[in-house]
DNA sequence: CCTACATTTGCCAATATCTGACAAGTCAAT
DNA sequence: ATTGACTTGTCAGATATTGGCAAATGTAGG
């Protein structure tokens, strides 16, 4: 389980039974590159997976998720203090929208 | 509150009395980079935390922990989805650590 | 086996991003 | 005004990432 975008994109991309050939012109990328993406080795662009969601007929939030959440499994993959580094970033998200 | 890290390092270099001047060439670095990682303008490159550590007589999964945590934070900080990226990258850690 | 089509892989030039090094700047104490 | 500590700006060089093409692989039908 290497993306978790890369895979829930490809789902849905079957689903709409459409090919790499069809969907990748529309992201102005070739086939090559959205096949690298649906398996995690290439990341698309923030700014792409609107366009995507919506020719793929996906929530955008729920792509920006997995997206954001690959991001940050590429920091702590291979981290043994990975939980405890997750804990602290929370903390540090939670008091910035508390504002303190 | 930009770089835990920074902040950290910082902290303990005043309370061991070191100067700038002293800690950077021992990091191979100088004063001025050194300076703009305490305030989180540079990273620090991984395998000098250790280095670092012994130098500050700190515990170096501690450093580690707040460097990782500045690198995660770096990817959600403006993210309106951080805590729901957040909690779905736990999953995957865990699901990980459970060999699933 | 041969062809057609979808996808994957390898390569590397182009681009984007980060870092190292130096110079000049601020600030505080004397 | 000088010194010492730290900060800031700049920018070429180093690193990393991406885009685009060509070749390779896999698969189904004839």
């Amino acid at each position: 389980m290497d993306s978790q975008f890369g895979e829930k994109i490809r789902t849905l991309r079957e689903k709409q039974h459409l090919y790499l050939r069809q969907v990748a012109p529309l992201l102005e990328m070739d086939t090559a590159q959205l096949s690298k993406i649906e398996k995690g080795l290439r990341q698309i662009k923030r700014e792409q997976i609107p366009i995507l969601a919506s020719i793929l007929k996906a929530d955008p939030d729920e792509l920006l998720t997995l997206w954001l959440a690959d991001q940050l499994y590429a920091v702590v993959k291979d981290e043994k203090l990975a939980n405890k580094a997750m804990q602290v970033t929370e903390e540090k998200i939670n008091s910035k929208n508390t504002g303190d």
